[in-house]
This record gives structure tokens, C-alpha cells and sequence, in this order.
DNA sequence: GAGACTGGAATGAACACTCACTCAGTTTCT
DNA sequence: AGAAACTGAGTGAGTGTTCATTCCAGTCTC
């Protein structure tokens, strides 16, 4: 949609060569391009503004990088491999601990709070992946879900040892992993509404607790749920949802 | 930043003036925009596209809306409304349910439901709010959030009330609330890690045991709390959060 | 040391293209 | 007929990207 010319080839010459410049380079860009997408999003920020904020020409900035859209991978790529290397880190420290037969509890704990550490470090990125995934290709867009599918199926190992030691019931598994990463989550994605809490330990410290009570409840029935009667359909304002059916432009009816 | 002409006047001919013609106009342009929205992003769906969807001609769209931006605001707006709508109504259900002597517990688990109806109501909304709000002036943004903070301060509400009642334990409200919030939201925002669950009900039952739970949590000390030691640093990939101290480009040093 | 040479890197005007938006003309409705 | 609504080629601002040119830190020569 965008001029996106279609080429294959790299540009012949030019290219930084120099391996600790280029990088060097590219961190430059890719921190000032950082800032400025999470400000006005990626497609309200001109590779111009890119440049000029990074210090260079635009010239300059296409030495680095290949393309705009390569910026933003490049930003996403990085919170994901970093996110990547602590579930491989964590995985092993989990069959270690479980060899310790450390109390399923203190174990997840233990992964919940590196978790949370990382999404805290990377909560610029979080943002942004939320945000500008749909300006990626699909099947770039695909390998991003997978890496959070990945942190989700560990967290749900974890509950699942949990409940074979007998320490969580059972039940609603995939629920509570789902829903503790969420949580944890949150505090990047929602920072704006926990500004009351100054730091991450402010919040991850109670959160703690509450996690720990999602993981013991029991999978009962609530006694006496109310099946919601009293609430009347709300029609104050149009829908909009389906108006499909009516007022087709008239020559076309 | 895009071509975006500032236009205050309104074009003085061929504005649609037939008020049920014009909304029934605007929605059908508006449901034709919320999927090319959702399928591609704001920016990457152009208004011939979204006029073809709907069904007429480019010309036609900026008979019912003053511009693109527009028809986002519209759909935002318009999820926004419902919200503030069943905020009021609720409001007013609570009010009447504690004069009930309703158990604290039950009449959350009410309110409960019925705003996560909504969310699944409005799930294509919520989305497109997560995602888009970017595009949109800063006041606009700023007004969207207050809406969410004030949903959030109902919440609170309702459990200082039942902290009142001696149903949940004090403390922590501020954080409850915005779990309660932010687990009923993620089915919209995260529903592709949900489809194992088809409809609302199969998430939101299991959810309700967990979301009480949460309500009656203690927020006492956890013992025997892991302060992570073990966890080593993550370094196998380059830092870019802070590139700034090197490399300048030649001349500018 | 002065001067010429080298080539990697930086530059920014120019290019090709997209897209929101306009408006003169046409169609449809009453 | 006249008003209301629709149409779509046209406009121009704005964009990502290119590339001929300039710059400059070295290196070689004398």
C-alpha cells in the first residue's frame, strides 16, 4: 500500500560493513524509533522524524536498516528473542528445583516473579507489540503468537506439576495459566492504570498473593450463581454491529 | 503527518441530510470499516476499500463522515457509550441490590457478569481500542481512558462494599479491581489463546470461581517468599533500550 | 610533513507512489 | 423540475526509498 518498492536485491554499495558500527547503528535507530512509534504509533512516525531524532540523515538510516517495517521487527525481534532465552533458562531451573522437590508454590513464584521481572524490562516493547502486530506481515505476525503460546504451555506445566504434587487442585488449567500471564502482562500493557504503584515490586508483591489464590481455588460450582435476570437490555445508542440489511445506495437495490 | 487537510466547514452541498438515511449510512460504512480495521489495521485499510465494502463510492463515505478519522472515532465512540451506558445502569442496580441485603459476593458476581456480556458484545471494539488508540488526537485518547478508569473505580466500589459487608477481606482494592477488569477484558484482547473456550460461558464460569477467588483473597504476607537469587542474567542478545552514549555520526561530534 | 589517493559512510534533493479528500457532473427520488 | 444523493477521475500533500554527490579518516608517496 505504502510506495514499497519491491526489492529483492540489497543495495550494492554503501552498506556499513563495519560489524560493531552497523550494530552499534542500528541500536541508535532502533532506540530513537522505539520512543517515537510508542508516542504517535509506527505509522504516524516518518522515517525523517527517525532520523532527525537519531541524530542522521535519512540517507543514513537506510544504510542501517533495509526498510521502515524492518525497524519494527527489528524492536519486536528483540523483546522476543530476549523472552525466548528466559524461557529456555527457566525451563532448565525448573527441572532442577523439581529435583530438589522444592514446594510447587515457591517454584512457580519463582518463575512468576522472572516472568514478571522481563515484562517489566521490556514493557516498551510489550506496548508495542500489542499495538503494531497488524502492521506486520502475517506470517511474522503468526511466529509472535507462537512465542507467547510457548511462555503460556510452560506456565501450564508448572501448574500441572503443581497439581500432581497434590499442592494445586485440579482443574481449569489452561484458565490459570492464561490468566496469571495476563496479570503479569498487565503491568505493561495497562501501566497507565497503576501508576499508584511506583515500581514493579509494589505490585508484583501483592499480585503474588492473588496468584497464589487463583492457583489453590478449587474448580467448584459457585453455590446460588445468579443467573443475571434483572438486567435489562441496554438501548440508549444505535447498533452497529449488523445494520447490513437496509439502505443500500439506491441504484444498487 | 498524512495528507489530512484541516477542513472546520462543512461542505456546502450534498451533505446527507436525511437524519435516518445519514445513520443508517454511517453505520453501514462503520461496519464495513470495523472488519478491514480488524483484518488490517487502521492505516493499512484505505477509504476506497472501506467504501467498496459498504457498497458505494469513495465520494459517498465523505457525504456521511467529515473524514477517516472520523469513522474510527465513530466506532470507538460508539463502544465507549455502551460502556458508560451499562455503567449507569448498573450503578443503579447496585445501589437497588444493596438495599437487598444481596450478599456482596452475589451482587458482584452480577456485575460481574453483565460486563463481561458487554465486552463480548464489543469484543471487535475492544480490539480496535487497544490497537488504534494511537491514532487518535491525545485529548481523545485521554477521554477513552477515563471511561475505562471509571469502570475500573465502580468495580472498586463494589468490593469496598463487601469489605464493608466483612464478605472480603481489606485491602488491595485498587489491584482487585484491576484484575477483575483486566481478566474480563483479555477475552476480547487475547481471545485467539482462548479458542478452546467457543463462547463467553465456557470462559466466564470458570473465570467467576477464580474472580471470587481473587475478591477473597487475604493480602497477608506470603511465607517463605523466593527472592530470586538463582536466576542469572539473560545476556545473549545486544541491549538497545539505552544506545544513546556512542557512536555519533562524524561530523556532528 | 605536504599532498594525492582511497573507499566506507553520510547526505538530502529527487523520485515514484499512495492516499485522503474534492467537486463538477450524473443519476435517482419526489 | 428541482432537490437530494451518488459518482469517480483528479489533486496535492505526504511518504518510503534511492543515489549522485560530498565528506573525511586513513594510507601511501615523495
Amino acid at each position: 500500500m505504502k510506495p514499497q518498492v519491491l526489492r529483492k536485491k540489497r543495495k550494492p554499495t554503501s552498506q556499513v560493513t563495519d560489524e560493531k558500527r552497523l550494530q552499534q547503528g542500528k541500536d541508535r535507530i532502533a532506540s530513537a524509533a522505539i520512543s517515537l512509534f510508542l508516542l504517535d504509533g509506527y505509522h504516524n512516525t516518518s522515517v525523517r522524524e527517525i532520523a532527525q531524532k537519531a541524530g542522521l540523515s535519512v540517507g543514513s538510516v537506510f544504510n542501517y536498516f533495509i526498510s521502515k517495517e524492518e525497524i519494527l521487527f527489528f524492536l519486536l525481534s528483540y523483546s522476543q528473542s530476549r523472552a525466548e532465552g528466559m524461557l529456555q533458562e527457566q525451563r532448565a531451573e525448573f527441572e532442577r528445583l523439581k529435583q530438589d522437590e522444592t514446594s510447587p508454590r515457591k517454584l512457580f513464584l519463582c518463575v512468576y516473579e522472572r516472568y514478571a521481572a522481563l515484562t517489566d524490562e521490556l514493557r516498551r516493547y510489550a506496548v508495542l507489540a500489542y499495538q503494531e502486530t497488524k502492521s506486520l506481515t502475517r506470517t511474522e505476525r503468526k511466529r509472535f503468537l507462537e512465542g507467547e503460546e510457548r511462555i503460556q504451555n510452560f506456565f501450564e506445566d508448572i501448574i500441572a506439576h503443581g497439581v500432581e504434587q497434590g499442592a494445586f487442585p485440579a482443574g481449569n488449567i489452561h484458565l490459570k495459566a492464561h490468566c496469571l500471564l495476563v496479570l503479569a502482562q498487565s503491568w505493561a500493557v495497562r501501566h497507565w492504570a497503576l501508576t499508584s504503584f511506583t515500581k514493579l515490586d509494589d505490585y508484583l508483591e501483592p499480585l503474588k498473593t492473588l496468584a497464589v489464590s487463583i492457583l489453590e481455588s478449587e474448580a467448584s460450582e459457585l453455590q446460588g450463581v445468579p443467573t443475571l435476570v434483572a438486567t435489562q437490555k441496554v438501548q440508549s445508542v444505535r447498533k452497529v454491529q449488523t445494520p447490513d440489511p437496509i439502505s443500500l445506495p439506491r441504484r444498487m437495490a
